[in-house]
DNA sequence: TAAATAAATGACAACGTCGACATTTTTTCT
DNA sequence: AGAAAAAATGTCGACGTTGTCATTTATTTA
């Protein structure tokens, strides 16, 4: 076999030669016409005999031309694809939403998608940049994984930028589409509050990433209008350690909060997301409190694999990551089409999902 | 406002004007040489004089040159670039490390990535078929969401691919790169013998799905191998409907086999994936049978999210999507190197993962 | 020091496509 | 039928880069 495997097709039809590629030339010559016509049928200009076009269309089967976007990108300066870049977002569950929120969004006008990971350093955001430029992108999609606060790694942006899912703080000017993590966290509790919970507690993400904040200040100010007491010692946070390399701890709070004799205990808790939740409701189990019935149970985020997996299964706060994607996309194609943007950040609203466990 | 918005600067620094782009020969003139010695200096050939070098490099960086990769391509008619096409892969957890893979791979080899859904149409396909060949790929990666059998829908495929996460039975030779869930299901029924189970349930996936298949054939022989007895009426599906569409039901088969009195119950539950072992992990809660000591949960497919989540954590057999990819990428970049391979379908072992839940 | 060799640089064409403009063919109108 | 208008098709060059080969400049050798 070692021998024979010299042989071109020793390995079947997977030996792919690339053959001598057909230009437009070659189909003019086949199908005797000029290489102009060839390209005004491909183009689906109007002038073209019909008899023309069903000349050159067959040769264009026989020949198997594919037209060449690299010439035709060299012509026009503009290659018709927006770039995706991300921090390592194409590595979590949300931005499997978010990216196909932006795809749906980009081929429906027709663009390409390149995406390409920053990896986190700056050396490779710096990278990607100048990928991005060398492709002559029309256009840059500046995505992350949580809601944060960014510095790019190339000020101003080459290229027509919007931010997904962050935003700049000292870029005003740079379009973003961001989450309502404040709408969404005064959603929820809101809604505890209206189903008659006297006794809330919450526990949260990491307190440094921005989403925390903004759900927190919206859990104390709903409350507040409700006129229900918050109680500082029930507000704990569900990791540890920094931001990127925390551990979870929701399990051990959870423990504790429910550990208290029952007319002390918290009625409902509410849940930085699905991933606490899960524990939380775990803790719940273990602790032979019943949810919802002896606790509710709020998360965030609407993970599905978790929110509808769990039973009871979670009542949550959806983060319209898909929405966000199109969004963003859109914007960055208005942009792109010379519009001028009158919204610098967009906030997408975060729905409620009822479900059972609250 | 509304009037001051046609001011070119209204919306300060997000309006990017397109600026007359920089050539090499507008380097060239700057610099004071010909445009073929910068052309050298791009591209780090051997024979230019220091100074010169640097002469040219500084007008580089004056004027912001950035290399047009489409004109390099169009005399190379190379694109450095590999296709990622998928059904809907680029949506689900899955995916994600599965492209993670492969993206790291590829860009270790200065390869670029393009990323394509086909929606899971047949015209979707073609269309991303052409659009990868006008671009002039490389080669592409064939990737699917479920381990399953495929057919190109462009026979053959007209650019080198490797089937990633599926394979063509009726295209053999094509290569491809899947998870072994034979081995997985294999280790993980074997696991739960040498623990001492006797009486082990399966909650299986939708059984059309190849990797169920494959499992389930694992289970029973790992079974018989270690003489352990096998109950027909404990291989339950967890899943009703067509592929794609399916419902759980896991929760209430595995409610049902849990009420059944204490020396008649299984005393060990397989899970065709981690969402099943959640549900079954929810019905033992629900039914007061402690987890894992009077039934033990192994899973499937090892998604963190659930499975360092739920407490207690999950014992899973971990699909190994990163390496998938990375392995997939590998042999695509071999076959583009013009390397004979020996190895048409690659089978990546499934380690199992031992936490808590057995 | 002149000739021979090596190193550095340049001139020019070609890649595939399409825009501008020119030319030919067909259709319409009187 | 002949002229004018409209439609169809063709010619040519330019886009930005690099390969080929020619030319210039620097270095080594006798």
């Amino acid at each position: 076999m070692a021998d024979g495997l010299s042989d071109k097709r020793a390995f079947g039809s997977t030996i792919w030669e690339r053959p001598d590629l057909v230009s437009i030339k070659d189909v003019a010559a086949y199908a005797g016409v000029s290489d102009k016509t060839v390209s005004r049928v491909v183009n689906r200009e109007a002038s073209v005999k019909a008899a023309t076009r069903e000349k050159v269309e067959d040769a264009i089967k026989e020949l198997g031309y594919v037209p060449n976007q690299a010439a035709r990108l060299m012509r026009s300066n503009r290659s018709g694809v927006v770039g995706i870049m991300t921090d390592v977002v194409a590595r979590t569950a949300n931005s499997v939403e978010l990216i196909g929120g932006i795809q749906d969004r980009l081929s429906e006008a027709g663009k390409g998608v390149l995406i390409a990971n920053t990896g986190g350093t700056e050396d490779g955001e710096q990278a990607v940049w100048r990928t991005f430029q060398e492709h002559r992108l029309d256009g840059v999609l500046y995505a992350t994984m949580f809601h944060q606060h960014v510095t790019l790694a190339v000020e101003p942006p080459p290229l027509p930028t919007v931010l997904v899912n962050c935003s700049a703080p000292d870029k005003p000017d740079l379009p973003s589409v961001v989450p309502d993590d404040f709408e969404g966290g005064y959603v929820a509790a809101r809604y505890l509050a209206q189903e008659g919970h006297k006794r809330i507690a919450y526990i949260t993400l990491n307190p440094q990433i921005v989403a925390a904040k903004l759900r927190g200040a919206a859990f104390q100010q709903a409350l507040e209008e409700a006129g229900v007491p918050i109680n500082g010692d029930w507000i704990l946070a569900g990791y540890e350690g920094p931001v990127g390399a925390e551990t979870m701890r929701a399990f051990r709070v959870a423990s504790e909060l429910l550990a208290l004799p029952d007319d002390e205990r918290p009625t409902a808790i509410m849940c930085g997301n699905d991933e606490i939740a899960l524990q939380v409701i775990s803790a719940a189990h273990a602790a032979r409190v019943t949810v919802p019935d002896d606790v509710a149970v709020v998360g965030f985020d609407d993970f599905k694999m978790i929110s509808t997996n769990v039973v009871p299964n979670l009542t949550t706060v959806g983060l319209p990551y898909y929405d966000i994607g199109k969004r963003a996309a859109d914007k960055l194609l208005r942009l792109l089409a010379g519009e001028t943007i009158e919204i610098r950040s967009d906030k997408m609203a975060c729905p409620l999902v009822v479900r059972d466990s609250a």
